[in-house]
DNA sequence: TTGACACATTCCGATATGGGCATATGATGC
DNA sequence: GCATCATATGCCCATATCGGAATGTGTCAA
């Protein structure tokens, strides 16, 4: 199998950089699939086909108006990832901190080459 | 072609719920490959594998310890997930306002029923 | 050097995915 | 009913993925 099962739950979906795509179009208000095809320069079966998979997951709901189908986004979808990521809050801190200290590090050796060596 | 290339950054990582626990187990501390694997019930080859997809895309470093390598988490690997999740917190609260106005209405709905027809 | 241990890589098979294209389904208006 | 527009599905192909088993590589000890 590729990938555990089907893209079966929201990290699957948002695995894939169109489907984000249509997510972040999607916070602007519902719209229908050819409108994001088209602003996303996709076909309408791809739209329509990550569309379901994204409905699959419970990250947008679909509602008919007229010819048209309106998808809009359902964050609550989101929560799984959303939990997880909390479990490393924690760590962002200290690792923009070690950043840091590395961006120090460079400047302080930049300088010390440029007392003995020069620039290479 | 499945998914776009290959599992080439941190969304498509954390796609694999393995991944996502050897993650989470890497927050207590670095660990040997073995470790993991053993903790997460996988054969070591598996967890090579997936510790390998993990360093490709910056989640995870290693350092040779002896016959050991011991893996240890980036979190600054995450920042790109992080980041995008962030465009969405607004919804969070809504989501959630509505998720209660839902359970309100629940509620309320059950009582009227008990008015007139009873449980169901 | 040889052996043991920890880990990485490779090859295989099964399966799922995304893209493209054709076509089916649905709703609207005549 | 019929034509049309909007969308959904089905089919095929190329490719990537995961799992399993075998094997390669690297390190340490004697």
């Amino acid at each position: 199998m590729a990938r555990a099962a089907a893209a079966s739950d929201a990290f699957n979906a948002i695995a894939e950089p169109q489907r984000r795509q249509i997510l972040v179009l999607l916070r602007g208000g519902e719209r229908p699939v050819t409108e994001l095809a088209r602003n996303l320069g996709m076909t309408q079966p791809q739209a329509s086909k990550h569309l379901r998979v994204l409905r699959e997951v419970g990250l947008v709901r679909v509602r008919g108006a007229g010819k048209q189908r309106l998808y809009d986004l359902d964050a609550r979808g989101l929560r799984p990832v959303h939990e997880w990521m909390g479990g490393f809050e924690r760590f962002w801190s200290e690792s923009f901190d070690r950043l840091d200290e590395y961006v120090q590090e460079l400047k302080q050796a930049r300088q010390e080459e440029s007392h003995d060596g020069d620039d290479q």
